[in-house]
RNA sequence: GCGCCCGUAGCUCAGUUGGAUAGAGCAACGGACUUCUAAUCCGUAGGUCGCAGGUUCGAAUCCUGCCGGGCGUACCA
């Protein structure tokens, strides 16, 4: 619909231009902003076309936009009335009955309505969570895997050809660190009084991991071996059951990936070398102190970083170079990599590594979680992992589901910080976003059983249109003519959780409407447009909690 | 010290990339069930957009400086 109101601009500039009343750009070159009226006293839509023009065409932009105006077709069935307002907006107001043909759209796609596949758009490779494959998965990568799954079903809503990726940190210090804590368990379990060092993983999964070790085939020879190939020993066994953990936590979460990458090919196929190299021959990176260091402008990061160790290994950020680069070799546009936000001091360096590469700066776009804080009784419970009492991904979902905490996470923009309110998520009220949405499908799908049960025709061609003709039910039917907008412009600003916002204001939309208006009415007229209408509803409402991943209930 | 993010109603948060009179929900107060689900609805009240300047037709939004909070500032990830 705002594309249609750009046209409209579009050409007005244009003739305005071609008759010479006003010293205008080329339309075609123009960024026209259209944006809905808030107060409809506004009309529907409004543009600031003229007070941006005005300064190029030297003329106030009351001038300008009453000019334009007049350029504006006002037809019965499109466009009814054009007002210049305020310091120059020209305002919009559109024929209802334009408005109710939208119900008839949405009939026609379906669960394709509010989609784009029209635009030709860049290949995305949309890689989050990735959290080390060390523990369990808990509540902060739950929210950058419920954003960064909404996130890409969104994407590939407006056409973009969208891979997931999850990238596994199964090399380095992490890996070794893992290993020892085993080790030291396995040690307990031999009977040694051990000490047990600091920043290592002391869960209770360490301790079964152990004694799964022990019971393994040759598990009692681990201990006999020199410690770095125990370490190692361990860690292999270790990270790819935890792995298996975190993927079936994943799958319970509703996330499922194209692809898992392993840091560890990086290494082993010789692409961090590669990358380092290359760094290198571009005079992005030099030999000091025994090390290997990227070469920082000012502009980019505050000082210099290293990318080989004295001791000859690679850091983290060598390989991500390495990792960046490798996606972006597989032919993708765009990435999008979702980290938690204390990594947000490791963006410059990352895109400073790309660009020394070649590629240009908004290759890379990422964005950063903020953390989530579990709130139960009012009361802030502990994220420490010393604590151990409610930090699992694995244990939110077994209190609230799936459906609440994947649309709890997305009740706010992602980098600011989430308090998850679990009696909130559990409440079955107005309060629990997630139940006013989904209970709004189910009144819809309640009114069709009632209807087959009393025998109603509930045909749904060709109703009369004009027998929607009360303000709700006007109101209602624009704001599911926003859909494809919301979609468009949640999708153009990476903001999944404004769909969130839309289905609770289309929530309050309905339940008003429904709450003072009879759906199954005497008047067969009337019945019959109300039940296209609400039909309409129940499948935005299907189709907005779709990309949420969410389910969409029968009845509750 | 330096860098990044944040500061909006008592609380939790939106605010369409600089637009018109700053909006929701919760909590508070007052109302509505013989009905297609009250898991709902209606009403009242609530503000120096942290503070002070600047940019311009126009600022919660952009710039500068303070105040307050979070994070980062590794040859960790």
């Amino acid at each position: 619909m705002k594309e249609l109101i750009r046209q409209l601009v579009r050409d007005a500039v244009y003739a305005a231009r071609k008759e010479k009343r006003a010293d205008l750009p080329d339309p075609e070159q123009l960024n026209i902003e259209v944006s809905r009226a808030k107060d409809p006293k506004h009309g529907d839509y409004a543009t600031n076309a003229a007070l941006a023009l005005a300064g190029q065409a030297r003329m106030k932009p009351r001038d300008l936009a009453h000019i334009l105006a007049t350029y504006v077709p006002e037809k019965n069935d499109i466009v009814t009335n054009v007002e210049v307002a305020g310091p120059g907006f020209i305002n919009f107001f559109m024929a209802e009955d334009l408005w109710r043909q939208v119900l008839r759209q949405i009939h026609r796609e379906r669960d394709r309505y509010g989609h784009d596949a029209s635009a030709k758009r860049p290949r995305v490779l949309l890689e989050f969570v990735s959290a080390n494959p060390t523990g369990p998965l808990h509540v902060g990568h739950g929210r950058g895997a419920a954003v960064g799954d909404t996130l890409a079903r969104l994407l590939k809503s407006q056409g973009y050809p969208v891979a997931t990726e999850y990238y596994v940190n199964d090399a380095g210090n992490q890996m070794k660190i893992l290993g020892r804590s085993i080790v030291f368990r396995l040690k307990e379990l031999a009977g040694e009084s051990i000490v047990f060092p600091e920043k290592h993983y002391v869960g209770e999964y360490i301790r079964d991991l152990a004694r799964d070790l022990l019971g393994s085939p040759n598990g009692k020879e681990i201990l006999a071996l020199p410690e770095d190939a125990a370490v190692e020993k361990a860690a292999e066994f270790a990270y790819p059951r935890i792995l298996e953990g975190i993927q079936a936590d994943l799958h319970d979460f509703g996330v499922a990936y194209d692809s898992y990458f392993f840091e560890s090919t990086l290494h082993s196929e010789g692409l961090v070398a590669r990358v380092v190299q290359e760094l290198r021959e571009k005079g992005k990176a030099e030999d000091k102190d025994g090390a290997v260091w990227f070469v920082m402008e000012d502009a980019e990061d505050e000082k210099d970083r290293v990318l080989i160790r004295a001791t000859g290994e690679p850091t983290y950020f060598a390989a991500d170079a390495a990792y960046h680069k490798n996606k972006l070799g597989r032919g993708y546009d765009l990435l999008i990599d979702l980290w938690g936000s204390d990594h947000h001091g490791y963006v410059p360096r990352v895109k400073a590594a790309l660009q020394a590469l070649g590629y240009p700066d908004d290759v890379l776009s990422v964005l950063l979680v903020q953390f989530v804080t579990l709130v139960r009784e009012g009361r802030k419970i502990s994220m420490s992992t010393r604590a151990g009492e409610f930090e699992t991904l694995r244990k939110v979902l077994d209190e609230v589901g799936p459906d609440a905490a994947r649309f709890f996470f997305l009740t706010k923009r992602c980098d600011s910080h989430l308090d998850f309110d679990l009696d909130l998520a559990k409440k079955q009220s107005r309060d629990n976003p997630v139940y006013y949405v989904q209970y709004v499908h189910a009144r819809i799908a309640s009114i069709f059983r009632i209807a087959a049960e009393r025998g109603i025709d509930a045909d749904m061609t060709d109703p009369d249109l004009s027998a929607l003709s009360l303000p709700e039910e006007v109101r209602l039917i624009k704001h599911l003519a926003d859909f494809p907008d919301m979609l468009a412009d949640a999708a153009e600003a990476l903001e999944p959780h404004r769909i969130t916002f839309y289905l609770v204001d289309l929530a309050d939309f309905f339940h008003a409407y429904y709450h003072d208006n009879r759906v199954l009415t005497e008047d067969a007229r009337i019945k019959k447009a109300r039940l296209f209408l609400v039909e309409a509803v129940r499948q935005v409402v299907a189709n907005g909690l779709a990309i949420l991943g969410v389910t969409a209930p029968e009845r509750m």
